[in-house]
RNA sequence: GCCCAGAUGGCGGAAUUGGUAGACGCGCCAGACUCAAAAUCUGGUAUUCGCAAGGAUGUGCAGGUUCGAUUCCUGUUCUGGGCACCA
């Protein structure tokens, strides 16, 4: 400290002060707008993307920024290689929780949201990004959320022609009815039956022109409404009667709201959905062309599970209904004798018809049970439930009277909701079947061994009248193809893929440009957007189980020289906005469309796109659908959204954890009880608590009697119940240590009183590995670590904690590393004492060296997104370079080029203090040159039968010959081989050899 | 339950195509500088046997393929993410 005083002028040269640097260099490039980036230029383009985020009144956490700011690097370095780099943020402010911060505070979600949004924002600047700040988008603006809504009525007025594979504007297909029906365009929803007028007529699906003209209104609204991409229908949502609302799943846990614990059940209401179904093909089609990993992709296509099967209508026999017919969706027709019962879900239209007097009241309950459980519950539990309908299907291949169930595990939404069941073919089946002691057919013979299901596809089928002998592979499509001879089954592919609910019951999204007047929805022409979502004055939900823009009476009905009818009042779900924002980042202030065309070509797809696999079915599929049809009508000229997306992992915390004792008191002279609120809360270190739980005498023996010690005596102390486990502050923890003092004053003195049981004179606290969230109180805070060690320090410490895509648990400690090797690159341009260092001398060749195989590493790191492992190669850089004592700035000026991605404020101030004129945020990007790292000849390993047991320098253009010559004079071989010939020896020019015994 | 991913020293991780396991950093130990501390610097640090030379073991677990496996295959355990209204 001392020796820095007197020459307090030169201080900020002499030694590294990073909050000056940082400052200083953030403030300039502000000044100088560095990071806008223009659509007109003659440099290639590169479009560099986060996924935005949510702005959650917590802040930041140091997870957040991992993904920000290896997208940072990345942005920088292709810059540095000489692109017109586009890299924008923005944030997707609609959502849930600042509603609920509404419900319980009144504060406006747009206020409350303002607030958070300027928070992270300080945030991220703080870090230091380049973001071109020119181009924020905010969902929650009008300005924004005009053009998610001109989108919306886009897809309302579209359709998707299954012969063009296309989106067509829904003008076209009511040209189509009027000239041919529907008999060329099916519609979509093959449950889906025309409302017919009169008793006489029969329900329908097909049409020809002159129903069409026949068909009122309403009708034809109707069957357009089956086709548009965005359209209405019913749907089943999360019920709270008490809190008279709907709520998300995650609001939900155990079949009661998390908020006050009432019950929850299913709920049928009036919901929008976009028809991403009609993607499906495309959806799955598309993953081939972009560079997403495998993992992903997989996860996509098991999301929209396509699969090849057959529809097969069952005669229904039952006492109480004359012909009925079960549809079932199969992918196993084969397998048609081996059925041994029917499966319905819960919710199928058919139980009230069939289910037999006698059933009745059982059926009824299990049907309410159901209605309590989630999804996800009902497919999770192990617990084998249904319940029998009374009523048997007929296999229309023998006769067979088949018993049909009702399960949970069968939904609704997939298939027909219906499932012919096949024990011994398939695990769920042959469980169930045991459970309800149902026989099991066996139609695979020695295949199926009676103690479990065998869903093989290379069985002989036996048991099966017309299949018998034949391969069941062979068999599918035999049966497929008799099925539909006799017209009761037809070949069909499925989805598991439902198409996406695109309504809320809510405030804080867009609102819809619809106006329902008599059954019938009308779009607002678009040049009455954007449709601003009013003011309300109490966020609770309205009547009905709508949302609460119901209760603007005003607003929900505007009187009628505006408008007749009512308005939609529903809000649109949180990934609306976030399916489009990057194309509003290409032309952010266009008022007169959602995104140039010029620009959205010159931009095209987002070259790299960044986030977590928390989103890999939601907003990926979403908006790679939205991408799709604004491509197919002609808005855009690209029709997938991003060419490549890498996958950041997620930061967990690391918990600690303190121990306080539960204890009793008894008196032994007469004090009064109430006394005991004076006693200090005692907390023991963790080698104490675990010998508690060890059983271990002597320690309880020795806490009391420390705690006797401290409260004095008179007083009898014994255990009450097991320590109690604490979350402790991880700020105020050094590695395991805790910090006692900021323990008395944490949590506004909560401890103050505290006393500690300490293990060598330090208080130990436990730990765990968990989410990082504020309530366990392992969250830390990015400004704080930026402002102790800097952003440079903080970029590289993210990045160094290992590879971007995996999870990883959040360790303060290790940063000090990164900051002393920030501090020892500095230490080669300036010590001390002696000051400038640096000079123009001449490098030599081990210096060059050096350099050249950095810029190759960081290089070749930077380009695998192997950020980790780049940092790695900076420091050693820095290590040989400084044991090497090169000083010169022929090497120091490329690798500071080299580290301004990762660290561009120190490579910016040294850059300027080695003289150049100009940001080196544009400096050319070195080359490494293979000149300098030829080497003649390699140290191998000898490996013994595989296990190294030497090395040996040989040339690297020695023969085969030479190096068996060279290995057999060899004394650690001889030695290994005790005389013996090896049998031959492996040498892998390059890499090793091996000397097989 | 289903889908996806991961597991390597005390800790984070490295090993890019099957070829020297543990780079780099943290922590720890020892030393230098200092009245002392911090900072900085030097050396050591997977486990185990051995004074040493040297040997054995070792990448969640159990097998397999191979001259050779952290890497490929089969099974299995545990952890994390997702499962359609959190974003």
């Amino acid at each position: 400290m001392q020796k820095v005083g007197y020459i307090i002028a030169h201080k900020i040269i002499m030694e590294y002060n990073f909050r000056e640097i940082e400052q200083k260099w953030q403030e300039d490039w502000k000044r100088k707008e560095i990071y806008k980036v223009s659509n007109d230029s003659t440099k290639p383009k590169y479009y560099v993307l986060d996924m935005f985020p949510y702005p959650s009144g917590a802040g930041l956490h140091v997870g957040h920024p991992l993904g920000y700011i290896a997208s940072d690097i990345f942005a920088r370095y292709k810059r540095l290689k000489g692109f017109n780099v586009l890299h924008p943020m923005g944030y997707d402010a609609f959502g849930l929780p600042a509603e609920q911060y509404a419900i319980e505070h009144g504060i406006h979600p747009a206020v409350s949201t303002a607030n958070n949004i300027e928070n992270f924002r300080k945030q991220l600047d703080k870090i230091g990004f380049c973001y071109d700040w020119s181009r924020e988008v905010n969902t929650s603006h009008a300005d924004y959320y005009k053009w998610t809504q001109w989108i919306f009525l886009k897809l309302f007025k579209s359709y998707y022609n299954r012969s063009t594979q296309k989106a067509e504007i829904i003008d076209s297909l009511i040209d189509i009815f009027e000239k041919e029906g529907n008999i060329n365009h099916p519609i979509p929803n093959s449950q889906f039956q025309i409302p017919v007028s009169t008793n006489d007529q029969q329900p329908t699906t097909i049409f020809n022109p002159s129903d069409w003209k026949n068909f009122d209104e309403k009708t034809k609204q109707a069957i357009l409404m089956e086709y548009r991409l965005a359209y209405c229908g019913y749907g089943e949502v999360n019920w709270c009667e008490a809190l008279g609302t709907v709520l998300a799943n995650d609001e939900v846990i155990n079949g009661v709201s998390e908020r006050g614990g009432h019950p929850v059940v299913k709920k049928k209401l009036r919901q929008w959905y976009l028809r991403i179904t009609e993607y499906a093909n495309r959806l799955l089609d598309g993953l081939e062309r972009i560079d997403f990993s495998e993992a992903m992709k997989e996860m996509q296509t098991n999301w929209i599970g396509k699969s090849y099967g057959a529809e097969i209508d069952f005669k229904v026999k039952s006492q109480e209904s004359g012909a009925e017919n079960l549809k079932v969706y199969t992918t196993r027709p084969d397998t048609i004798f081996g059925v041994d019962f029917m499966v319905i879900a819960p919710e199928h239209e058919l139980i009230e018809k069939i289910t037999t007097a006698e059933q009745k009241q059982a059926v009824g309950e299990y049907i309410s049970y159901v209605k309590s459980r989630s999804d996800r519950e009902r497919q999770a539990e192990k617990k084998i439930t249904g319940c029998f309908t009374g009523a048997y299907a007929i296999n229309p291949f023998d006769g067979k009277h088949i018993p049909i169930w009702i399960s949970e595990y069968v939904l609704a939404g997939y298939g027909t909701g219906a499932i012919m069941a096949v024990p011994c073919g398939d695990e769920r089946d042959f469980k169930f079947a045991k459970h309800f002691n149902i026989p099991i057919t066996n139609i695979i013979g020695a295949h199926y061994n009676g103690e479990e299901a065998n869903a093989t596809k290379d069985a002989i089928l036996e048991n099966s009248g017309f299949l018998n002998g034949i391969l069941m592979r062979d068999a599918i499509g035999i049966a497929i193809a008799k099925l539909e001879e006799m017209g009761i089954g037809k070949r069909k592919v499925n989805y598991k893929m439902r198409d996406a609910a695109f309504s809320r019951q809510r405030y804080w999204g867009e609102p819809f440009p619809i106006i329902w007047k008599d059954g019938i929805a009308y779009p607002l022409d678009e040049k009455e957007l954007p449709l601003i979502l009013p003011e309300v004055d109490k966020y609770g939900p309205g009547p009905d189980g709508e949302g609460p823009l119901a209760n603007l009476k005003d607003w929900a009905s505007p009187p009628a020289p505006l408008h007749e009818g009512v308005r939609e009042t529903n809000t649109m779900p949180g990934y609306a906005g976030s399916s489009w924002y990057f194309l509003r980042y290409m032309d952010p202030h266009n008022d007169q469309i959602f995104c140039d065309r010029k620009a959205s070509d010159y931009w095209g797809q987002v070259d790299l796109y960044i986030g977590g696999t928390e989103h890999a079915v939601g907003h990926l599929l979403y908006s790679r659908m939205w991408t799709k049809v604004l491509f197919d009508l002609g808005h855009i000229g690209h029709e997938e959204p991003y060419k490549k997306l890498v996958n950041q992992g997620m930061i967990q915390g690391s918990s600690r954890f303190v121990y306080r004792l539960n204890l009793n008191y008894e008196y032994t002279s007469a004090q009064k009880i109430n006394e005991t609120k004076s006693f200090p809360q005692f907390f023991i270190s963790k080698h104490f608590y675990d010998d508690y739980f060890n059983n271990n005498h002597e320690t309880s023996k020795y806490i009391l009697n420390e705690v006797s010690k401290k409260i004095g005596g008179g007083i009898g102390v014994s255990y009450n119940g097991a320590p109690i486990l604490l979350h402790v502050d991880v700020n105020i923890v050094d590695g395991f240590e805790l910090n006692i003092e900021e323990f008395k004053k944490w949590r506004i003195g909560e401890y103050a009183n505290a006393e500690f049981i300490l293990e060598d004179g330090k208080y130990i606290c436990g730990s765990e590995v968990e989410k990082m969230s504020k309530s366990k109180f392992n969250t830390v805070n990015p400004d704080d670590l930026v402002v102790r060690y800097g952003a440079d320090t903080f970029r590289m410490y993210e990045m160094f904690l290992g590879p971007v895509e995996q999870s990883k648990p959040w360790d303060t400690k290790g940063i000090e590393g990164v900051h002393r090797f920030l501090k020892k690159l500095w230490r080669l341009f300036y010590d001390e004492m002696k000051g400038k260092l640096w000079t123009d001398e001449k490098a030599n060749d081990a210096e060059l060296k050096v350099l050249h195989k950095t810029i190759k590493k960081i290089e070749e790191d930077t380009e695998r997104f192997s950020f980790n492992t780049a940092v790695s190669a900076c420091m050693i850089a820095v290590n040989e370079l400084s044991d090497l004592k090169c000083y010169k700035k022929e090497i120091l000026e490329k690798l500071l080029i080299l580290l301004t991605p990762y660290a561009p404020h120190i490579a910016e101030e040294l850059w300027h203090q080695l003289g150049n004129e100009g940001s080196i945020l544009d400096a050319a990007y070195p080359i490494s040159e293979g000149k300098y790292l030829i080497e003649s000849s390699k140290n191998y390993p000898i490996a013994l039968n595989g296990k190294t047991k030497t090395e040996l320098t040989i040339s690297l253009d020695a023969t085969q010959q030479q190096v068996e010559e060279m290995i057999l004079a060899n004394e650690t071989v001889k030695k290994w081989l005790e005389g013996k010939q090896p049998k031959k020896i492996i040498y892998v020019k390059n890499k090793m050899i091996n000397v097989v015994m």
